[in-house]
DNA sequence: TTGAAAGCGCTACCAA
DNA sequence: TTGGTAGCGCTTTCAA
């Protein structure tokens, strides 16, 4: 049997409360006692105060969740979210908190679980306005969460986020390939509906997304195409089974056999992007391409694109999370973006 | 005050082993009863019973730790290591078990305090045969544990790991090397000693750098050069402040100026590998570079290396540590290794 | 099918 | 400076 705080004091022959003071007040006694008590432990084998023991009595866990919309080790995947999570364990490093990276299992029932039983004193909740459910279950625990999203509905009152404005952020991109003279131009996003199919997908408008983030960079791309008459109905829309390279290329692949194919692909993530560009082999130096995020391979591919801030998106969670600010709307923040144009796009050719 | 199980029972009017029966057993009272404490607990906004006390009680946490050697937002940075998270993040998802990641902050006594008060059921130690002190202190707890190397010391008896043969397969991509005729080859580490400057470093031998790992590479990088007569002293060594792009290029500066420079440059990294062709620049096309590890920047970068399976590594260590094997040996795991030629490397200029 | 009792290991208050 | 007391919130025998 492990020895406990209780078998120290009675070794040494003193309370428990003294030998709790020896490991987390030194002050309170003196240092000839605590050293014999911390000898003793040693003797004894007694490795200091049992964290869970510890959390349970002084209240909190001292360490923060951290959850992701998709599969946890798909989250390792995508250069954009680990950066997120980099930003965030500095954070959490400089206040000597733990991260807990909590896994959501496919069952609902489950991942609702998973959720009520993470030893945490709160939660980073990366890209989910959409998780409604883990975010009524943190809300239940009464925990104080951060988003990485506007909230859907307005009226949840003080709750505190770091995004960005999706929509102006994607409209500057896809202003920039109007402005190019694309017209016949098709978008290419991931998961667009629950259980779609790769590739052309009929969709009511940007709206009928499912993702809130897609929605946002959707919409703006439209509002682009819009201003110069281009309506929905006449845009492509491709759909990716997935986040990743090789979902992007089997989204775009096929798409160019046909006649009239568009002048440009304007993906809602870089690693869709990359993958429409894998996708076109030679026909890329003809068709242009942006991406979205601006992760570190962009810049190799040269690939146009919007940076946001990634690990500032993180880190200001975590600070969001650990310290609040005493104002409400001080919770509440949108990140600038920033257009980068790079040698992936190009004016459209003339027809 | 946040609702307890007490509160929900004595609302229900049963007792406390009721109500946590409804939610842990349902199999033990009747379906009525169930619905109408779970109901209760609802209208009381009862979370569910507290995921600590819980812990507590039961003896376990359901999460595994993850240690890194360096600072965890650094290890964010390092490709390799997010693929060996994203492998040990499989296995607990499939688990269900959760990973905090705990930062190590830099004084020894908070570092030893952070490990010690992490509430976890084992330890995943990534890359830290070094970290003597970590695996005292979970030893010390009585907790299991995986490292990702060979203990130092064979003595350590039953212990658990999985890793790769690194001087072997060091001397793998180094005997290609010398099989192209270069002899004249600076070696690329990063911390080999713990303050030394970034450039070229004097050192006794590979026995002398600080990091078992970089000890290995080393001498499996010395092993197939002094095969063919080149003597440690005569094989320029270059330290590079830590494992990144930045770093690596840094270490390399300025040594193809001298007369007589190198014809081949052998990184322990792919990290540090690229970061010497950036520096080299258009030299690239002239000097031999070789990496370690084959992270997917080196694939597009053209980069000779040698492949380690990342996720797997992570993978097996978390699996290691969820279930353990019956047999002891089937715990101490070297995973094969593979050398990978591609355009960096060519046969050494006549001179 | 339900309940009473007995802690899990610790810390914080207050009194000595 | 030290110790006693009183729980933190829960689960798990075991007996009813």
């Amino acid at each position: 049997m492990r020895p406990t705080l209780q078998d120290v004091a009675t070794a040494v022959g003193v309370s428990r409360s003294t030998v709790s003071n020896a490991y987390c007040r030194p002050d309170q006694l003196s240092a000839a006692l605590r050293t014999r008590i911390l000898d003793t432990a040693r003797q004894l084998g007694y490795p200091g105060p049992n964290p869970t023991a510890r959390s349970l009595r002084r209240g909190f866990a001292g360490a923060i969740g951290v959850l992701f919309t998709s599969q946890l080790s798909y989250a390792f995947t995508d250069p954009f979210a680990v950066r997120f999570l980099a930003g965030v364990a500095e954070a959490a490093e400089r206040h000597g908190t733990s991260l807990l990276l909590v896994p959501l299992p496919t069952g609902a029932t489950q991942a609702r679980a998973a959720v009520e039983n993470a030893a945490v004193d709160g939660f980073c909740v990366y890209c989910a306005a959409d998780e409604d459910w883990a975010l009524d279950v943190i809300r239940g625990r009464g925990l104080p969460f951060v988003t990485t999203a506007p909230p859907a509905d307005d009226d949840a009152g003080a709750e505190r986020y770091v995004g960005i404005d999706e929509r102006a952020a994607a409209r500057s991109v896809a202003d920039h390939l109007v402005g190019l003279g694309h017209r016949r131009v098709a978008l290419l996003a991931d998961t667009v509906l629950p259980e779609a199919p790769p590739g052309p997908l009929r969709l009511a408008g940007a709206d009928a997304a499912r993702h809130p983030t897609t929605r946002g960079r959707l919409a703006g791309f439209a509002d682009a195409l819009g201003a110069v008459g281009v309506d929905w109905p006449d845009i492509t829309l491709l759909n990716a089974t997935g986040n990743s390279r090789a979902a992007g290329a089997e989204a775009v692949a096929g798409l160019f056999a046909g006649d009239d194919p568009p002048t440009a692909v304007l993906a809602a993530s870089d690693v869709l992007a990359l993958g429409a560009l894998d996708a076109l082999g030679e026909r890329a130096a003809t068709v242009s391409v942006t991406g979205f995020d601006d992760v570190a391979e962009a810049a190799a591919a040269g690939l146009t694109t919007v940076r946001q801030p990634a690990e500032e998106k993180g880190r200001i969670a975590a600070e969001l999370l650990l310290d609040p600010p005493a104002d409400d709307a001080a919770g509440k923040l949108l990140l600038p973006t920033e257009l980068v144009v790079r040698t992936s796009t190009r004016p459209a050719p003339r027809s």
